[in-house]
DNA sequence: TTGCTCATGTAACAGGTTACATGATTAA
DNA sequence: TTAATCATGTAACCTGTTACATGAGCAA
């Protein structure tokens, strides 16, 4: 249920519509968490029905009027409960790994030509993420220093998986080299 | 789809039953890809109705039979079809990231004890797979130098992650603690 | 006789993705 | 007039989790 205590989060932050929070989880907590504007609309609908949330309607001229969400104290606490729950250990999820582990039937050049441009991709959004650690989107609305700190720790986080990742393509594209020629069998097939 | 090309993958090591595939999972590829029993029961029914697995009952006596599964020519095709996409980039998905970014209102002690405890599960994880490094479960199963180079390779991806974790969690601790003290607003709240 | 491993399945639900659909304003 | 941005929604589908259910053999 991590979605729904994060979208409490952010209206702790600030009251804010449905398209507002979809463009928070973009601009500061996409590196690890994504979001669609399905799941966010879904999720508030759902929300407003528990009475964590409640919508009010600003009126605009011309334009229809935009749906503002804001805490209510029920949702206030439920976010509360979440941050206190004990932490679970991360349980990692990629797809580039489970391929790997299948791809000795890729041809060497092939596969490694997929690693660099992996790697460039990765490089890509390490300089992404260390700008972001000069100016993160949201950073108006922190409350404390101890709240600058843990946002600029999240951001830290993904540069930190960015640069180890970078470091693990560049061993394997090595390691790969090194054993590609060899495509012979070391083991007779069974069966 | 990743989870029907794995087990794809893993059938064309060597035909196996659902519960052996189970297996493969966790002692093999679940540091980075996780599935459960009823995952792997519906999508071999799946793959079976798309004729890219065989089931092959083998009688034991006594027991209920074994169901074997072995790929076809189609299942075949479709595992390197996949293995030829295009590689996309890692989408990571850490609950206990987006925890922390909201966490500013949880009293320094606690987090900090909350990281504690993080940290020392990473450690216990870190020595697994650097056990695993030695031996994993499916090694006897490789059928070149290539295809074990990369089975090592995807468990040392998993050691990189784990040593960065603690890396990073080590840092975020020592900084928290300094500003920890500072919990009073820096900023008069909007509203 | 209790619990573990092997072995297979269903049902219900939660969470996430893709596609479709609408409609206003504003900038190129 | 075309595209982008703001803004909200539905439907269908896929993927993943939890719980329930069964039954054999074997070891403590």
């Amino acid at each position: 249920m991590s979605l729904r205590h994060a979208i409490l989060g952010f209206l702790d932050l600030e009251p804010a519509t449905g398209y507002t929070l979809l463009q928070r989880f973009e601009g500061s907590v996409g590196s690890f968490w994504t979001a669609t504007q399905s799941q966010v609309y879904r999720e508030l609908h759902a929300l407003e029905a528990a009475g964590q949330v409640r919508m009010t309607l600003q009126p605009q001229d011309g334009k229809p009027a935009r749906k503002i969400y804001a805490l209510t104290a029920g949702g206030r606490a439920a976010l509360e409960a979440w941050l206190h729950e004990p932490l679970e250990p991360t349980q990692l999820r990629d797809a580039l790994q489970l391929r790997l582990v299948f791809s000795a039937s890729v041809p060497p050049a092939r596969l490694d030509a997929m690693l660099a441009s992996y790697a460039e991709r990765l490089q890509a959004t390490l300089q992404e993420y260390r700008e972001r650690l000069a100016s993160t989107q949201i950073l108006s609305l922190a409350r404390s220093a101890r709240e600058r700190t843990l946002w600029a720790l999240s951001v830290e986080n993904g540069v930190a998986w960015c640069e180890a990742q970078l470091v693990w393509v560049r061993h394997a594209r090595r390691r790969l080299a090194r054993v590609g020629s060899a495509t012979a069998p070391t083991r007779a097939r069974q069966r």
